[in-house]
DNA sequence: ATAAAAATCGACATAGTGTATAGTTTTGGG
DNA sequence: CCCAAAACTATACACTATGTCGATTTTTAT
């Protein structure tokens, strides 16, 4: 494996391979967008990037490895935004926060997303990654239920279960919701959040 | 097409063709345990049926339809059992006895459930077979919560919308669960049970 | 300007799918 | 018991997609 992103990624000069790393990642997700993941052949992306197949193997060992890069950078980006947020104390601010941040997301990384949880159990390295946001989203939750009054641990009732049961619907809503329209988002989420501040015991 | 399932479903005797091809979705099922979808290739299944590949395109026009079949058996299985169940009157017994009867149908059937959802996108004809079964699923638990005292409706916050999102919640929930062991999943099943209770007003 | 590193090409080998055909065995109803 | 349909076998083929390889060209740093 001769030049791979992370080696190459804090370069002084941006060599001409990054910019046609990007673009294939770029051709990749519109590709995806088009015809989907199995339809999508790496012929397919190394047209649409301007190189022969025999290039792109340069870049990437196969399509998994490209997809899987693509759902890394998506990825990275989640985080990113999770980081910056600023968390409310108040938990109904808190949850409707989320939830907005959570629309905003799926509204500009929904195809990636979905893609990822299609292939997570196919791509185990995407399941890694999915997972770990997972756990990210969890994790937040856990801390509002509990800054609710809801009792901390793992017991089938307490915070940390419920919180992933939440996280489980949040990302299954907005998955199907996500593939109709930005109308149908806006409403699941707000479901989301009027069930999410049920089981926190805010009863609006 | 030559000899297809429905067409000879329900014959007077039984076919040796019936005893093949109920052999091959055996194989098939056994294989999607083993080695996932991907991996299990046509010849795979039909050497494990015990038949050549030119055989089993005999019986199924591709691999897709061999697992369409596989989902189909095993989907009509879950129909047949909520037809059968008895339906509670009151809401909490309704719940708990739904819970139960889910357990047990991931427990039995989880593999070929996941591989239904896995497959919902890809597979068109999958698709719609899940879609159905999740309607029925949501239906059941609209009619629960409104008998609840949930306003019905499929506004965000009425029955309609909000069984939706516990049916992707309890979906999204077990398939996790059930690739883990029973006791997460009975643990699991206990954490949606609680939420929905919750959300049906019924506060335990 | 030049040599090493990076990037690219096109040919090749492989694996799996689905089709087709020609012939063989099994079976079940009359 | 017999014969037509059903249920195969064996084999070959066309096709598509994947991934590998060595040779060659282009960039980049000095």
């Amino acid at each position: 494996m001769p030049g791979h992103h992370s080696a190459r990624s804090r370069r002084p000069t941006e060599r001409k391979g990054d910019v046609r790393e990007r673009a294939i990642l770029d051709t990749c997700e519109a590709l995806l967008a088009q015809k989907g993941y199995d339809a999508m052949t790496v012929g397919d992306i190394a047209q649409g990037a301007g190189i022969t197949r025999g290039a792109l193997y340069f870049y990437f060992g196969s399509k998994q490895e490209v997809v899987t890069a693509l759902v890394a950078r998506t990825v990275e980006h989640l985080w990113e935004r999770s980081r910056v947020t600023a968390q409310a104390d108040e938990p109904r601010q808190a949850i409707t926060a989320a939830m907005r941040r959570t629309v905003e997301l799926w509204n500009e990384h929904g195809l990636v997303m979905r893609t990822a949880i299609d292939l997570s159990l196919t791509v185990p390295e995407i399941g890694e990654l999915w997972n770990h946001t997972a756990d990210l989203f969890i994790t937040a939750i856990t801390t509002v239920l509990e800054r609710a009054g809801v009792q901390p641990g793992s017991e089938p009732d307490q915070a940390s279960a419920m919180a992933r049961a939440l996280c489980w619907m949040i990302e299954r809503t907005f998955y199907h919701a996500s593939q109709e329209s930005r109308e149908t988002l806006q409403e699941a989420s707000a479901t989301c959040e009027h069930i999410w501040l049920t089981t926190a015991g805010l009863t609006s």
